[in-house]
DNA sequence: CATTTGCCGTACCGTACGTTACGGTTCGGC
DNA sequence: GCCGAACCGTAACGTACGGTACGGCAAATG
């Protein structure tokens, strides 16, 4: 069984492990009242002593398939060389795609609606541990690309925490509330890509030097 | 019984009616999971027959919850008299505020946690509803407030709907979807006013005449 | 070959909760 | 005062699900 409090990465887990909790994001995906320990177990085609042996209980479960699917996810950073006005915007213009592409992913959602039901209850670490991986992991990766920004001359701001949440607004919008909530909202690739050209464009006009 | 489908407004209930949807929205806000169905009679010091007998079953009890608050937070419309640049900025950051009050406040926090979960089975219905009366709701509220000053010369814009999701985009954030996953985050009075007024400095910036 | 280990499949248990049923009580109308 | 409707409090039922126990089997281990 996998200590509680440990944190579960791509080495801490068996082949069989990993299909498992493959098997318990499908069925979070297909409708998260299915995530059942016998759902899972019937799914993974695995006994639900091995699931209670290997996670604890339901919650280790869940907080293991939370921890890795953010582990699979991992974005590729954003390099700071040759950092010009066009560079910049590049960089910027990308990770909004990747932001909008992940955001209104189904197992995004599904993940999404899991830790926000969690955080209702009295156990929060499904919440603490999307946030830690999700917004807070894309203010850790955009953060240093602001301040190069800054630093060439290309931006200015005082709060780069405060520049980056401005960013995070101009490109999610509305969009990630009206999906957990269910809205039968469109946003193919096309959509994406305009979307993330708009976010650039209007971040540069309140940021750009 | 309250017919199904039917639009639960404040003069189609009862005062011991709204006493129990107000019983059911405080257990609610108090933890997710406290609201079961004896919970909520033992609450509203009814009987459970009564509560079937009003509401059908647990979904339209909970939706009767949902839609007794919304109908609850009717925001002051915005008058489009006199419109001058100050009275649109005064209109837009008070608008900002109410936003942001609404959106950090308990019962809102709660009623969108049951909407995302409730969202992520079969049962879309309370999603909409959030939906209808939350961010579908604003839009309605300022669009007119918006074509009024593209009307006066004083905003410029093609697509009202893009220009308010922007606006929408910049006071939110991600202050939303943090209070949702438990984010522990402070939103008092003070950071309200200040987050209302730099959205309409950006918005003004990225949309004014 | 004998033994141990790990795991599958399944049956089982306890609990929580939605739902129903029923006896007793209050209250307005005649 | 009498009646019926509405309602309260509680007990009871059915089910779903988290968690546990156990038999069997296959592969590793000696």
């Amino acid at each position: 069984m996998t200590p509680p409090g440990l944190t579960i990465g791509d080495d801490t887990l068996t082949e069989r492990q990993k299909a498992v909790l493959n098997a318990a994001l499908g069925l979070l995906v297909e409708g998260g009242d299915g995530l059942t320990m016998t759902g899972v177990a019937r799914r993974a085609s695995c006994s639900k002593e091995t699931l209670y042996k290997w996670f604890g209980d339901r919650d280790g479960l869940l907080t293991a398939t939370v921890q890795w699917q953010a582990a699979k996810v991992r974005m590729v950073p954003v390099d700071r060389e040759r950092l010009d006005a066009r560079a910049l915007g590049i960089a910027l213009e990308k990770f909004a795609r990747d932001l909008l592409s992940v955001l209104s992913g189904d197992i995004s959602v599904a993940l999404n609606r899991l830790a926000v039901s969690h955080a209702g209850q009295e156990k929060r670490n499904l919440g603490m541990i999307v946030l830690e991986n999700g917004r807070y992991a894309m203010g850790r990766r955009l953060k240093p690309v602001l301040e190069a920004g800054r630093d060439a001359g290309l931006l200015v701001f005082e709060d780069c925490e405060a520049a980056f949440r401005t960013f995070f607004g101009l490109v999610v919008r509305d969009v990630q509330i009206r999906l957990l909530l269910g809205d039968a909202m469109k946003l193919d690739e096309k959509t994406i890509l305009e979307d993330a050209r708009r976010a650039r464009e209007q971040f540069f006009a309140l940021y750009g030097a």
